[in-house]
DNA sequence: GCCGTGCTACCTCATACGAGGTATTGCGAT
DNA sequence: ATCGCAATACCTCGTATGAGGTAGCACGGC
């Protein structure tokens, strides 16, 4: 038994960590690294590796894509997310598009290797931490699109006025769309609603 | 000439990684691994490495706070910031607090060891993508303490009167504080504020 | 067929917000 | 001693914001 694993991250240190982890563990090998989730979904039909190990925020393909791209081509294949973000939203949207575990970077290298054993026979690895993290969010409660659209227009800054013009509805309906974001988020303005989102990884600062 | 590095960041994976390529190179070591800023502080009196290799964001003590205690005890020694964060506060922070590098978490293995050795050398080193941030905010404009404080309790929700009331001043001392705070960060409101502070690292999450 | 939901749009109304201004105090630097 | 600036406070004014409500339309699931 010799489960090959593949790394995906763009940090070469995370990579260079793992692979450190992985090679002194007896069964297990890493087979390839990937710097962005593009290159991960390539080297996994080349490699076709037991267990994919995965970061989500990447250049060129963010890591939920390459999840979703990779279980579209390879529906058995393991994918496990290893991330700094313990946002509810990541983690929920990173188990929808078909991950099978979800680590954050302060695991103990001790329990990666293990999650990834874990994986490799099949079985799910969402540690007590991140099950909690979804359990402070439920009912469960996404933005739809056009919120996430709207919302993202006011933490740049636009008015209501300047959101309605940019998406070709009336001042009113987006108006309506904040409403029920910040009833959503639980928030009591704009403000407090991007701040929420941000932390809960609705919503990305980078774009 | 053998090099002496402590590294101080609370992802073991990280850490993992950082060791794993200065044990590659013959001339330098790593003498000792800290996992939050404390305790870098602690081993850094222990080992007196030649350079100390510092994460930002950490629980106990954060990055700064480490430099500037470490700086104080051992005005000498070379300290290089190794982390994620690309906020222009964030560097101008750690090198106003006596860091004398500050490389980011997506550098190449070989330019971190690299920068070990320009470090232990004496010189500073900031790479050009680092420099293009801090010269991208030029004059610099720092929020004082008050508009710090201002707009962290804007950032979760507070209205002008409420946080004229938590921090024990008129609404209108707020409104002007608010004024001065979008005015520096070039923010049309305060929602903008926010983002942008968030994004340069001006303001962080966590709290 | 029916129901839920996303999206749209309108209404009223009170208040919060931000732009513009002036001005005083106190502190630290030159 | 003087200058600059942080911090405080007041003023006016127009507009933006958010709470509350109602309601139509389209689409997909059951």
């Amino acid at each position: 038994m010799n489960i090959s694993v593949l790394i995906t991250d763009d940090h070469p240190i995370v990579r260079a960590g793992i692979r450190a982890l992985i090679s002194n563990e007896p069964d297990m090998q890493v087979v390839g690294e990937a710097c962005d989730g593009a290159e991960g979904v390539a080297l996994h039909e080349e490699y076709e590796p037991d267990v994919v190990l995965m970061d989500l925020r990447m250049p060129n393909m963010d890591g939920i894509a390459a999840i979703r791209a990779i279980r579209a081509a390879s529906p058995n294949r393991r994918i496990v997310v290893l991330t700094t973000y313990d946002g509810d939203a990541d983690i929920h949207r990173a188990l929808d598009a078909g991950a099978c575990g979800y680590l954050l970077k302060d695991t103990l290298g001790r329990e990666v290797v293990n999650a990834v054993r874990t994986a490799a026979d099949g079985r799910k690895v969402i540690p007590p931490g991140v099950a909690g993290r979804l359990a402070e969010f439920t009912p469960r409660l996404d933005l739809t699109p056009r919120e996430l659209e709207v919302l993202a227009y006011a933490a740049k800054g636009l008015r209501n006025k300047d959101i309605a013009r940019v998406i070709g509805r009336t001042e009113e309906t987006v108006k309506v769309h904040l409403k029920h974001i910040m009833s959503k988020l639980g928030a009591t303005d704009r403000t407090e609603a991007v701040t929420i989102a941000l932390q809960r990884g609705i919503l990305h600062m980078d774009s």
